[in-house]
RNA sequence: GGGCGCUUAGCUCAGUUGGUUCAGAGCACUUGGUUUACACCCAAGGGGUCGGGGGUUCGAAUCCCUCAGCGCCCACCA
């Protein structure tokens, strides 16, 4: 009686969430249960919350919830990402809105802009998951750049460049002019774009002849240092010892041969700019080419660019081909598909930048990664991912971990004169002193020698520890939370991060612990509009997830994402979906309320019926228990869903309860009552994962509950014996009542209206769910009969034939058509079934389990042409 | 260019080793019902030659080949 007439969410998740923290249900010490343990994919320190952000903490809350009502010692430890080239970028442009360049800062001072704004944006995501009813234990929340987690990455940092892993190199690396840094492979993401490709003609040194080469990018005429052509290409034997002239320019360069040159593409000749482009850079090296980069780090062109110094490469590609048109050195232009590399980040297309940077050399450490996947120490969900991964692992290449970044950590290596080897790397700066002092013999350096590398550390290069560094277990490996939930049990994530974060988690796991860092990856999908889009923000097609929450609920929307999201596979996220979900929260709601609203009487039996319904549920219950379990085990979370969604909305709502149910008016026996308390006590258990509000509001009414009782730490159901009889029993009785209600509705008999059901039984038949079909059939009398009915219509199940007397004529020519019809189908089937059977080679080759089923099917049938053979003849008198 | 995956009802998806009830589920749809928890309800019902073609088999949504369409990942061809 204590519920209100309508569900109101937004109040009752307020409370249950309050009332949670206030008991601290969420959070986790050492104990002596069995940990299960989660860490949170640290979501952008200022970001905030998207479709993705919700599927993949539904699931993870889920897996977390379960796994406290079974007993586990529940841990997942929240946090945020500090991000640093999203972050950074964030703060310059907001420092250029007002006025300030970022070049006039100093890294203190740009670093405390990032930290206010950090501080006054931070967390914004973490509160917004508090709304989806994300049940992580807040007091562990950490950031990549606490201190502790700081002091972690500088002690890696260390430890792998002592043990030569770590290196600074000259490369070619990929250069974001917008970020003004350097990217690692991973974060560039190569687009197809339909571009040109530009005939330029270069005059032979010495001699009236020119020749053609093609190019995408003209604008880096500026720095050709050589032509190449095939060593095998007659075409241009004229050609080879000489020199050509760069066109504007006027550089002289000479015409190299290697066998790197294509034939087939452009004329066979090709302009080689060695500061541009990777492959150049290696045709440099080998023919010994001078090296002229002509850009600034804004990827505008310097004093290399002559006439054109300041502007924008793009300009200067327009530009360029205006004038080299006019002067003639244009020969034609064709379109061009190419890929061009942008920034994951900012979207400013890459440019192939050689600079000094350090590397962390990564073939050997994904050794132990790559054999955890393989072996199945850590399962990837789905497992399609397997190949993936290995082929990520097997042609893995060095990983550039440094940006010109001031956001992040600052690499811990520390100069101490002129030369590009004079420096130290120390997790201190007095460290450092001393080791220069030791490596110099110069013990007169002070710390005023020492300038720290101004670079920072690749984001994933904090966050690739997480696991580990959560528990503070780079810093104390020994402590006793580390080896507590260390493993972590799952990680859910999306695949798009497989190797920026799961593949180095792994690494960094066998490194620093020696040990997989979780068991289980689960890998989830991009969520998706109707048209297939990914949803974004830019695109202007996803949802605000706190408008949704608002409007279905939070539970609704659990359900709504995880009603079609198998693993792996894209969410094709509809609102749709968010209203089944707060349709079946508002099924769940109501179904309590008429329970809690009977009148309960102490002085009735248990009508028989109910003893059934109730002996019945419990079973189905114990079989869908055992289902949950499987779908669980393959993390196939809809599925789960689904099996209990159907347990509650037709086997609880439709069926149970409305089989014990008592006439309009009267109360209930106080047994019955009993019964059903406790089963809906337990459907809250296996509820309450997906829809933990609405789960905990009811659970906390049904009953009184003691201060510090709550659903969230209850207990998983317990299985208990299958009365697998029942089961089919019910099922036949629902096939009974099923024809009954059919025959109510061809007949217009209103179900207010009480009728006799006779039936007619060839076959033992068992009586227990006489009094439900009574019930649900409305029945006045039911009999079991040796002769057909007279003047009744019928209806068959299996070999039985049921028998409801109708007032009135029976329309004898529809009866006989439609049992015709029946029998004609019946006796097709069993047509087929013999050919079958007395097809030798299915007899000697089929498994014999198989060929009985084809005898029952036979003898089922035969059966049934009987009974509707004699039901025509009587009919037809 | 290489690799992986997908194509089953209007939509989103299940279909484990080929074998009763395997052609399914949820939603949507149609029809009927409902002063007695819920129209966010109840009941009944329609709907698919399992992308096309070929093959293996007593038997194929399931295995093989091929074609078409879609998606993802990786890769330095100007």
């Amino acid at each position: 009686m204590a519920l209100a007439a309508k569900y109101d969410a937004k109040s009752v998740e307020e409370k249950w969430y309050d009332y949670w923290m206030k008991n601290g249900y969420f959070h986790s010490e050492v104990d002596d249960r069995e940990a299960y343990t989660i860490v949170i994919p640290p979501p952008n320190v200022t970001g905030v919350l998207h479709m993705g952000h919700m599927l993949n903490n539904t699931i993870q809350d889920v897996l977390i919830r379960r796994a406290r009502l079974k007993g586990y010692n529940a841990c997942w430890v929240p946090g945020t990402d500090h991000a640093s080239i999203a972050t950074e970028a964030k703060v310059v442009a907001k420092l250029k809105d007002e006025g300030i360049d970022k070049k006039d800062l100093s890294r203190e001072q740009f670093l405390e802009h990032a930290w206010d704004w950090t501080h006054k944006h931070g967390g914004i995501i973490l509160e917004q998951l508090k709304k989806l009813g994300a049940s992580c234990d807040w007091e562990r929340t950490a950031f990549t750049m606490d201190d502790n987690l700081s002091s972690s990455v500088i002690k890696v940092f260390v430890d792998l460049y002592n043990k030569g892993r770590i290196y600074r190199g000259y490369r070619m690396v990929n250069w974001d002019p917008e970020a003004k840094t350097t990217l690692s492979d991973e974060e560039v993401v190569y687009e197809e774009k339909q571009g040109k490709l530009y005939y330029l003609s270069y005059k032979v040194e010495g001699e009236d002849e020119t020749l053609t080469i093609a190019t995408t990018r003209p604008e880096t005429i500026m720095g050709d240092t050589a032509i190449c052509i095939h060593p095998n290409d007659d075409r241009f034997n004229h050609l080879k010892g000489k020199k050509a002239i760069v066109p504007i320019v006027g550089r002289v360069i000479p015409i190299i041969e290697d066998e790197y040159v294509d034939l087939e593409f452009g004329t066979g000749c090709l302009k080689v700019t060695p500061a541009h482009d990777l492959n150049d850079k290696e045709l440099g090296d080998k023919h010994n080419l001078d090296v002229i980069d002509i850009f600034n780090d804004d990827a505008t062109l310097n004093s290399f660019g002559l006439h054109y110094e300041g502007k924008d490469r793009f300009i200067v590609r327009k530009e360029i081909i205006k004038e080299l048109e006019s002067i003639g050195a244009l020969v034609k232009t064709e379109d061009h598909m190419n890929k061009v590399g942008t920034s994951e980040r900012t979207k400013a297309i890459i440019e192939p930048k050689l600079s000094d940077q350090w590397f962390l050399k990564m073939k050997e450490l994904a050794k132990p990664a790559l054999d955890a996947v393989l072996d199945k120490e850590i399962h990837l969900v789905p497992e399609k991912f397997i190949n993936t991964y290995r082929h990520w692992m097997e042609n893995v290449r060095d990983w550039n971990i440094s940006r010109q970044l001031w956001w992040g950590h600052q690499i811990p290596a520390y100069y101490y004169g002129d030369g590009k080897e004079d420096f130290v790397v120390a997790a201190s700066r007095a460290e450092a002193l001393t080791l220069a002092k030791e490596k110099t013999g110069n013990t007169s350096l002070t710390d005023q020698d020492l300038i720290q590398d101004e670079d920072a550390l690749d984001t994933w290069f904090s966050s690739w520890l997480w696991p580990i560094s959560v528990f503070n277990g780079i810093l104390e490996p020994n402590n006793k939370e580390i080896n507590y939930y260390y493993p972590t049990n799952d990680l859910v994530t999306a695949p798009e991060i497989l190797f920026f974060w799961v593949a180095r988690m792994i690494i960094a796991g066998y490194e620093y612990r020696g040990e997989k860092p979780f068991t289980h990856v689960y890998l989830t999908g991009i969520v998706r509009d109707k048209q297939r889009r990914k949803m974004s923000k830019s695109l202007g097609n996803s949802p605000d997830p706190l408008d949704l929450i608002s409007q279905y609920g939070a539970d609704g929307i659990r359900v709504g994402m995880l009603l079609s999201s198998p693993a792996g596979n894209d969410l094709m996220f509809d609102e749709d979906l968010c209203k089944q979900g707060s349709a079946f929260v508002n099924k769940i709601f109501n179904a309590s309320r008429l329970i809690l609203g009977w009148e309960v009487a102490t002085d009735i039996e248990q009508p028989q019926s109910s003893k059934v319904a109730i002996q019945w549920y419990q079973s189905k219950f114990r079989q869908v228990l055992l289902i949950l379990e499987d779908h669980y085990s393959k993390y196939r979370m809809s599925d789960a869903l689904m099996a209990t969604y159907k347990l509650i909305w037709d086997d609880f709502c439709s069926w149970l309860l409305e089989m014990v149910k008592p006439s309009y008016g009267n109360p209930i026996d106080h047994k019955t009552y009993g019964d059903v308390i406790t089963i809906l006590e337990n459907n809250l258990k296996i509820l309450h994962p997906f829809v933990p509000f609405i789960s905990e509001e009811i659970w906390q009414q049904i009953a009184d509950r003691k201060e510090d009782e709550a659903l969230i730490v209850s207990d998983w159901p317990k299985t208990d014996a299958i009365h697998n009889h029942l089961i089919e029993e019910f099922e036949n009785a629902a096939a009974i009542i099923s024809g009954i209600r059919t025959i109510r509705k061809q007949k217009n008999i209103p179900f207010k209206e009480t009728i006799d059901l006779s039936i007619l039984n060839s076959e033992e038949f068992n009586m227990t769910f006489d009094s439900i079909i009574q019930k649900l059939g409305n029945l006045s009398s039911l009999n079991y009969v040796t002769e057909k009915v007279e003047g009744a219509i019928s209806f068959r199940i299996k070999s039985n034939e049921y028998f409801i007397p109708v007032s009135g004529a029976i329309n004898v020519e529809e009866e006989i058509k439609k049992l015709t019809e029946e029998l004609s189908y019946t006796e097709g089937f069993l047509k087929s079934v013999h050919k079958k059977l007395q097809n030798e080679r299915f007899v000697n080759n089929a498994p014999e389990q198989v060929i009985a089923n084809e005898r029952k099917k036979q003898a089922d049938a035969e059966a049934k042409i009987a009974t509707l053979k004699s039901s025509l003849d009587s009919l037809r008198g």
